[in-house]
Parts: C-alpha cells; sequence; structure tokens
DNA sequence: TGCGTTAATGTCGGATCTGACATATCCTCA
DNA sequence: TGAGGATATGTCAGATCCGACATTAACGCA
C-alpha cells in the first residue's frame, strides 16, 4: 500500500505541507491527514494532562496500548472516528474538537 | 448489530438528543453520531449547490450513487473519514468544516 | 547492574467499512 | 400511460480498521 507507507512518512515529524506535492497528495487527502495529525495531537495532549499512561488509557477506551500509540503517533491504519470518539471519552467536547481543528488556520 | 439500528432511527429523522437518553447512548457515541449527522446535511447541501445528482457525485468521488445515498442518509454504515473526504473534494476546505460542526450549537 | 514502567512497532484474526450491483419508489414530462 | 432520471435500500465480496499480543527500546531508580 503506497498511499500507507506516505502518510506514515509525513506523520513522522515532516513538516506538514512541504510532504503534498514531493508526495503526490490529493488536497483532500492531505487536509485529512493535517486533521488527523491535529486531533491525535491533542489526544496525546489531553492524555497527558489527565496524567494518564496510554495503557491507563487504553483501558478506559476498552482498547490497547499499542493501538493508543498508533493514535498519537497519527498512524494511517487510524480512523479520524477513533480519534474523535476517544477524544470525546477524555472529556472534551463539541467545542473543544472545533478548536483543535482550528489551530490549523495560526500554523504557517 | 444493536448500535447500527439505534443509529440509523435516530439519523432517520429523530430529534437528536431527545434519542440519546431513549437509546441508552453514551455521550460519545451521541456527539459523534451528530457530529456525522453535520457533515452528511452539509454533503447535500453542497452536492446540490454543485448542481450534482449523486451519482455525478459518486463518479466524482469513485464511489457509488447508492454509497452517497447513505452518506447523506447517516447510514451508520459511513465513517467520518468518508465524508470529510467526500466534504474536501467537492470544494471544502478547513474552515468550511469547522464551521459546518460550529453549527451545533446554535441548534437546541 | 537489574527491575519496573512507559512507549513504539510489527503482526494477525476478526470486525467494520466500502464500492458495486440489483431493485424499488417517486418524480416529471411527453 | 410510460419512459427516463433521481434517490433510497438491501446485499455482498474485498478492502480497511481494530483490539490484542509480542517484542524492543529508553528511561528512572534501587
Amino acid at each position: 500500500m503506497r498511499k500507507r507507507k506516505r502518510a506514515k512518512l509525513e506523520a513522522a515529524g515532516w513538516a506538514v505541507g512541504s510532504a503534498q506535492e514531493f508526495l503526490g497528495l490529493s488536497d483532500a487527502e492531505t487536509a485529512l491527514i493535517e486533521m488527523k495529525l491535529l486531533l491525535s495531537t491533542a489526544l496525546r495532549e489531553r492524555r497527558m494532562r489527565h496524567g494518564l499512561s496510554q495503557a491507563q488509557l487504553a483501558r478506559r477506551l476498552h482498547s490497547s496500548q499499542s493501538r493508543v500509540a498508533k493514535m498519537e503517533a497519527g498512524d494511517p491504519s487510524v480512523s479520524m472516528d477513533l480519534l474523535v470518539r476517544s477524544l470525546l471519552a477524555l472529556g472534551a467536547n463539541f467545542r473543544d474538537l472545533v478548536r483543535v481543528l482550528r489551530t490549523r488556520h495560526r500554523a504557517a
């Protein structure tokens, strides 16, 4: 799977946005990945703020440590649904999610 | 599948929010469903505004008419990823999506 | 040094989602 | 009336995602 590899590369610390043309992603794909990245970052922050380990959060989500790690790493095998569900389970509300997505406009 | 049936019921015109307690959905599940409904409505509006039929949009998305219909109907078999991807493919940008989600705060 | 905790990564069987197809309903127009 | 376009709904095989497990590495502390 070509696309998965690309997304992985991008997630792994590349300057989001610069990778687009280089990797040949469509605008829609790129935007979706950027959204997921914002959500994954927010998830990690929220987990930290709650003083939870990945394993503890996993238990709360009825998931596993490895999946939480993948969520936070922006792994392409993680869906937006899962990210949103997890954030909500961590106490985020609608407004919080919107705020997370809005941060993008402030970044370069 | 219990959950799918519930979501279907809810999507099919129930007052979103009132269905929550009645159907016993968790807060996170409910919020996710509401988000999807907002996105599905936005998708239909955007498609209409573009003067496209479901079949035409499907072609553009490399999908099928029936899947577009399910997207717009809030069918539980449709992921948030697909909804977002479709909206983006219809020309929506980040800001548009945020605006869509924000409308919720104005509703009852 | 060795132990315990935490996080990252690969793999895999089963669950869920997706495109496609078939079919049905509801329009509108001739 | 009926032909044609648009939308809705059910089904299914294949693709993707998910939880779980195993393993590894990095860190702090006794």
